[in-house]
DNA sequence: GGGCGTCGTTATCGATTGATAATAACGCTA
DNA sequence: TAGCGTTATTATCAATCGATAACGACGCCC
């Protein structure tokens, strides 16, 4: 045993059954903070102490590992949202589906502050056009843009909601409702508070609804 | 001359006295698309018929040429927007401040469709912490930041300006003017039409005055 | 018009990238 | 417990990155 000692050394392996998920999220904020081109593989695996090449055992690609955590991303957005559906708002009046708005509205912040990588990817990607634009805006943004446009148009039309084109306020809205937690570091630089704080939050949602469905009365902010 | 034709080929010489503003605007559009590390200087250099030895020669690097691109984007955002800074508002009255931030609001919308590239760099920038977030916010955003905050105050205590925290609001602001034009491919493949489109770039701005400064009766929409 | 400074062009450097082949550790089943 | 399938680990590949050295074309000045 004496000769063999130190070379050809005994390997350390870690397993660990939940590998495929942990990849998952250190890519989710390896591709939110520096964007697909800038995150690399090897980043992505060392956060979470694993190695470069079980993304590509886990996952085929660098592109396929992207287009898993945008799946993952839209699949939880949708859950935090089925009840905006139209599907879930047929029968409603308008009182009704304005209050149902304004509690969506309030969960979009909510949910922009607790998963910032949705909107993260989605601004870096949309900034130039691309094969995995596409794909993203035919398979996620698409429907979700055509979900909540019915539902704006009937409030627009009674006057509780802002008389704005649908596809302006969708921009308008996206925007305004995820930039303090797109560029969190720079909201924390630039003025010293930390925008994920619940009172922020609060008071972004209460913002929103103010000044997007301004015929809303008193806006119950449960 | 027959020997020596082909060998040692004579080298074509392009001498353009405008390169640098040429590479500098190359690298606005190329670092607004794709973020720092996506924009290789090969590319920024390509798309002008250039040599991407010649960001070196005329920057000193390529963290140099992107200081250079802020700072020419920021100059240019100071210019369109002299009129509103503090020193120039000192002895309105506060309807004739509301009328003048309406017109920065809706100049800061066009400037944001004309010059895409400052917001794109700003959003790619803040998703994470840098030297480069670091310097620009120091040195460009907050004086800008501080620049608005006072006549918006005023404004808001008028009754003028929206009920919203000074903080929320400049990124409800930001996020609301900029983000189709900043993901204007997205834009495209999503609504079919154009945000760089006059028609679109005024019916924005009417949208956020009429939503940020509800207590300005009727807009006046020049 | 000869010399020199500027800067465009070519070639190449070391570092890093995503991907993959080679090896080996572990768990399950027979 | 022997064998095998799964997958963690190591090593390495070609391609691309930013940077720089080497070379040469051009214009200006004396």
């Amino acid at each position: 045993m004496q000769g063999m000692a130190d070379r050809n050394p005994v390997r350390q392996r870690r397993a660990r059954p939940d590998i495929r998920e942990v990849l998952l999220e250190s890519a989710l904020v390896e591709f939110g903070a520096k964007g697909f081109d800038g995150a690399s593989t090897r980043s992505i695996a060392r956060r979470v102490e694993a190695h470069q090449p079980q993304l590509n055992y886990h996952f085929e690609s660098k592109a396929a590992l992207w287009t898993a955590a945008v799946d993952y991303l839209f699949g939880l957005l949708g859950e935090e949202l089925a009840d905006v559906l139209p599907t879930e708002i047929a029968g409603l009046d308008v009182s009704q589906l304005a209050t149902i708005f304004a509690g969506g509205l309030r969960r979009f912040v909510g949910f922009a502050a607790k998963h910032p990588e949705l909107n993260q990817i989605m601004v870096h990607e949309g900034t130039a056009a691309s094969d995995r634009l596409e794909w993203m805006t035919a398979t996620h943004v698409k429907p979700f843009f055509e979900a909540i446009k019915p539902g704006w148009l009937l409030l627009r039309s009674a006057g509780i909601a802002a008389p704005i084109d649908f596809e302006i306020l969708y921009y308008v809205l996206i925007g305004a409702a995820s930039l303090p937690y797109v560029n969190a570091p720079e909201v924390r630089l630039l003025t010293g508070r930390d925008p994920k704080h619940p009172d922020w939050i609060k008071a972004h949602g209460d913002a929103l609804v103010a000044i997007l469905l301004p015929g809303l009365a008193a806006a119950p902010s449960g």
